[in-house]
DNA sequence: GATGAATGAGCATTCATTCAT
DNA sequence: CATGAATGAATGCTCATTCAT
């Protein structure tokens, strides 16, 4: 851990940022290309020569786009989030009203593209705690938004008496987190395919909250 | 030289190790604090001084009785997988006939201590990766042996007609990630007690293999 | 993190380096002062830190005109070579018709330069083995030069009557060598005055190949 | 380079040694493991942890034997010059007369075992200056005494007309030189075969001191 | 924006050697 | 002989970050 005392931490506007066209191209390159290099060997173990070369951005001019390592990562979750965020607002989708199908909808748009991203997931697992307190909280709202999303599903259907269960929140949780199942378990899941996967999970989680 | 040719890696038993009582207990002594340490701020954040100064063994020695960090990785994930699969042994828990009560008494026993090494359970998703593909694969195995004590379980129960469901390997798999939910979604999971939870959790895993 | 993964082997081109002419200037004064230090003290007993005090630049800062401590011995080793190569390129030497001359030349010139330098012939033989595999080929390959060069004008003599042996290859082979014998046997040496030395060596190498 | 500060050095009788007989036995085990990997890897590069492995004694009853890391290789010089001596003591080689059949008989035998300790050779140019002043002079008092014989078969020679030369001192010494080109020069020496070699380099001797 | 240079802090790991029991 | 423990001193190398030009 080099210097952690001079720490500047991400998201505090000390200078007002530049938010030209092109700079924000430069940004969510780098942030792409970090999001790979954490996906695959985690954020502390990604130093920021490795993301000045994965860029092309020469290290020192890196500080020109972002303020610290700390802040890239907490752009890359911040994008993860806004991702799954999306799949909830796709044309269509909310004038979908049987609750079960829109359900099997959310589930099958999640692994569908979630599949590709899954590492993303268990990027968000593993190094949400390497961020500073105040980020982390920003974070979870964000992933709140996401249960809260789920939430709004089952209670719909539960008024519509076609769904049943305890604790409205326990379960949109645990839904979430079972869709992160393949993500975060792949190498007990490898023995299935996509399809196969997709199935036992809708099947799995539709039985847990129908009648 | 800090010997870049030589590397010894963990695992890899060149020489015979030293096994008398002492040696295991100083062992023992080392992983359970390197295990504090790598919950509290990561692996790779952890460095062998601080794991030298928590166990007042002084860091050159400290390669007396562990070949490198890797290996104390090895041997903290080892000892996680190892308090697991205890819960499977207690005595009387053999005995219980009824695969439903099995089932329950599994769960309240791994959230009740689990509920306790619930970071422990975060290690093991977050760090597994920064072993080598070796030691990887015997960490995952041992994993297996978890899944597989589960599998028997809902196995038994099928065959006396209590249990249903469609895949027995994916629901043990599924059954094991949902048991650790509290330990890597804690931080939305704090709104329930430690009863609460447990309540909610047994009858979602229970209402998912009923017929 | 030292990094034992992600390791960078000197020669091996992954990023281009960087060439401009003070970067160049940099190197040079590197090697030059490691000369010195690795014929004083050997390669192994040299210490990066050493390096870094006997070139004023700080030891973090090394790094960024060689890539490790293995690529200073090459270039060390490969300067070398440079400097025994730039003898059989003297203006008017390729002119001279008589061999026996040529050679005469060779060696006064050899040692007259190589005097200097017997240290850093001493330091090929002695060191080239802590070069890996790789970089050993390029460096022997350099020292085959050194020694067709003499080979040639030992063929030249033959074709002319003057020079006779039985083997080119192992005639300049040994060479080669015996004009090494200074460097590498100093000790038993010293009794004679450089011009001794000289006179004695160019009168037991013309006689090994005349007729 | 750890503590050159405490330095123990060989050769100072400050304790009286042990010589029994398993002593002894000891001590040469522990120089013929050592030559070993001195040969292999250089005394630098070779630990005494490798060296308590390489004879199974622990490393710290190693120090039982011997006083220092130091003093084994000032003994495993010596052996290797022992060696060298026994050459000219071979029963029957002092009573040929003939000078000429005396330095070929010298060259074939010196190569026939020499080929084999080669590496032995080289191991005597490379890291005689790792040994304190003091032992060096030691070590070239022993290879001076070698030389000494070769010198005496020349001076010999030259009084029974056989021989010419202008300096014996100088011509003994490049002798027992030449006859190390194959150690010391290996890798462009692998082209000829060991019954190739020992003619071209009679030739080549005996060319150099016969009128 | 590129570039040369610096800097404070650390990393995991090894070394030879000693000593008391 | 074995063994547990210590110790003083390095080792090569990397880190994120800043700054002036």
């Amino acid at each position: 851990m080099p210097s952690m005392t001079r720490k500047t931490v991400a998201g505090k506007e000390e200078t007002p940022r530049k938010s030209s066209a092109l700079f924000l191209k430069r940004q969510s390159q780098i942030i792409k290309k970090a999001t790979k290099l954490f996906m695959k060997q985690g954020y502390a173990q990604t130093s920021m020569r490795e993301i000045s070369k994965a860029t092309g951005i020469d290290i020192r001019n890196l500080y020109y786009f972002i303020r610290s390592k700390e802040e890239i990562l907490f752009l890359v979750i911040e994008m993860i989030h806004r991702r799954e965020l999306e799949l909830f607002e796709k044309q269509g989708f909310t004038s979908i009203d049987d609750p079960v199908l829109q359900l099997r909808t959310v589930i099958r748009e999640f692994i569908d593209t979630g599949y590709g991203f899954g590492q993303e997931i268990l990027l968000l697992y593993r190094e949400s705690k390497s961020l500073p307190n105040r980020l982390l909280k920003v974070i979870l709202s964000r992933e709140s938004q996401v249960v809260d999303r789920i939430e709004e599903i089952l209670l719909r259907g539960r008024e519509k008496k076609v769904f049943q269960f305890e604790d409205a929140s326990f379960t949109a949780n645990m839904m979430v987190y079972e869709l992160s199942l393949h993500a975060l378990r792949n190498w007990n899941m490898k023995q299935y395919s996509k399809e196969e996967l997709t199935d036992l999970l809708e099947k799995h989680m539709i039985k847990a909250v129908t009648a």
